[in-house]
RNA sequence: GGCGCAUUCGUCUAGCGGCCUAGGACACCGCCCUCUCAAGGCGGAGAUCACGGGUUCGAAUCCCGUAUGCGCUACCA
């Protein structure tokens, strides 16, 4: 028997920007038809026209653009099993509710949401499944005409089972089964004429030549309804396999309560999408026991649904951290100042002038590659690089075992011998101040201690003699000078 | 409540009957390097493999229960 071609789908509502759970069910999907030379489809679930919104469709894509997901189908991506938004194929379902009311699978129901809602109380209040009554499920043709004339709204409702079971096998989870009678009568075709997910998804992942459908556990007890469906319509099910959830730290589904979870919010803190894809992947996937940094192309190659885990994974964003800083170190020069500049123009105070010096910034980076585990750390680490003046405690440039006095002579010292014409490299600087600190007896860690407040303002920064070196001989001066005056407005011991 | 899925270090995971006195990574701790912070190197601590029964010469790995967690239970996806 030939193999039918891989083609998955990422199917997302377009209900607000996109979780990173769901942006990892696209990025399984896509790496899964890209290993397969399949066609990764992306089909807009639309259904809801109440949750729809505006704008949430471009975000998407604009998602899936960023991390390199590329789709053969799709919005603004026409195919052969198009359109790819529901809301543009409600033909197709009215058409299979049809079918299936005739057949005598489905059926009409007029009940009002608020009679629903008081029978679901009361189910619920008596400790009963909740579930449809199925009211409407044997309704004579006068009671129906009745509810017509009437003018009452129907649904279309599936008539389910009443016996036996329901069995898949799951590409990941093995074989699952349910018993029938555990089965509601679920709506298929909603009042407005839009069709649930239910039908939508079986219609459409039929009509688009689906051959696995790779989605989130949630789905795993919707599954032997979409079978059920696939039945009655004879059609064909494709493959399942139901991915396990991404949890927060304390072990619920991910949600807006936990910090950052969507996907846009990642790069616009400084995230790299290769980092994202790499650490997305090993949440629910390995390679082996050993592979954490793993690019997008070896993923592609490796992937396989084999080694796709049973259990829900946490999402752990000090690993997520490590690992981008692990990207980001692994960027050139120019790529790291090109992605940095962005978040420079953006976050640096207003008083430095823009535009930004791109050559200036492709001087500085080097200083904090190693330092950054974000894009959007940056500017707080570099910013005393940019801005005029500097601003500091003055006690600070007075180092351990050290007081006013000595510190005020050893800025003077380095003042002394910085001044002279000459060089201003990173090694020059060294071989000045190195000996300087002996000569002043002070320990190499005190003098440049002193210095590095003295030029940075802080007591934390990169080394000293490169950031001298990028900062410059006049501005390094000129911030010592100043350092002198401030040490000596503070009171002597 | 019903149904389903899951259960290996704090977290992500390797493990698909003997290689496991359970391996790797993040985080943590210590040492080295060192002008601070990082990065890097080395080392450490950390899992009676949820629990209880089986099966087997032998089980983290297979089977059955129990517990716990999670998901679904909408005219939402």
């Amino acid at each position: 028997m030939m193999e039918a071609p891989v083609r998955v789908r990422y199917a997302p509502s377009p209900t607000g920007y996109p979780h990173v759970g769901n942006i990892r069910t696209a990025l399984f999907n896509w790496l899964f038809a890209r290993h397969s030379n399949g066609k990764f489809i992306v089909r807009i679930e639309d259904t809801d026209t109440a949750r729809t919104v505006p704008g949430a469709v471009e975000t998407i894509l604009e998602s899936l653009e960023w991390l390199g997901m590329d789709w053969d189908e799709g919005p603004d991506k026409a195919g052969d099993y198009g359109p790819y938004f529901q809301s543009r194929r409600i033909e197709f379902y009215r058409l299979a509710a049809e079918k299936l009311v005739k057949k005598g699978d489905a059926y009409h129901c007029y009940c009002s949401s608020e009679r629903l809602e008081e029978m679901r109380a009361g189910q619920v209040a008596a400790k009963m499944p909740p579930g449809y009554d199925r009211r409407c499920r044997d309704l004579t043709d006068e009671e129906r005409q009745a509810c017509i004339a009437k003018g009452r709204k129907s649904v279309i409702r599936f008539k389910g089972p009443k016996g036996g079971e329901t069995t898949f096998s799951d590409v990941i989870r093995g074989e699952v089964t349910f018993e029938n009678r555990t089965i509601d009568d679920f709506v298929i075709l909603k009042a407005d004429g839009f069709p649930t997910y239910h039908l939508a998804s079986v219609v459409d992942d039929n009509k688009m030549l689906i051959s696995h459908v790779l989605r989130a556990e949630e789905w795993i007890s919707s599954t032997p309804k979409h079978l059920l469906l696939y039945r009655s319509l004879g059609l064909e099910p494709p493959l399942f396999a139901h991915l396990p959830m991404i949890l927060g730290p304390d072990r619920s589904k991910l949600s807006k309560r936990h910090g950052a979870v969507s996907i846009t919010q990642y790069r616009d803190e400084g995230y790299l999408p290769q980092a994202m894809v790499n650490f997305l992947a090993l949440l629910g996937w390995s390679l082996d026991d050993k592979t954490d940094i793993i690019d997008t192309e070896t993923l592609v190659k490796n992937f396989s649904l084999e080694r796709i885990g049973k259990t829900a994974a946490v999402f752990n964003r000090e690993k997520l951290d490590w690992m981008n800083g692990v990207y980001i170190r692994s960027l050139d020069i120019e790529d790291l100042s090109t992605r940095a500049l962005p978040f420079l123009e953006k976050d640096l105070p207003g008083s430095v002038e823009r535009p930004l010096d791109f050559e200036y910034v492709k001087s500085v980076m080097p200083l904090i590659q190693e330092r950054a585990r974000t894009l959007g750390e940056i500017p707080g680490l570099t910013y005393f690089f940019f801005i005029s003046e500097i601003d500091y405690e003055p006690e600070l440039l007075i180092g351990k075992k050290m007081n006013r006095d000595i510190t005020l002579q050893a800025l003077k010292a380095s003042l002394e011998s910085l001044e002279k014409p000459g060089s201003f490299s990173r090694d020059e600087l060294e071989s000045c101040l190195r000996p300087l600190a002996e000569k002043l007896g002070l320990k190499a860690g005190q003098l440049f201690g002193t210095l590095r407040v003295a030029v940075t303002g802080l007591t934390v920064a990169p080394p000293l003699f490169e950031t001298m070196a990028v900062l410059g001989k006049d501005k390094c001066l000129e911030r010592m000078r100043k350092a002198v005056l401030k040490l000596s407005s503070v009171e002597s011991e």
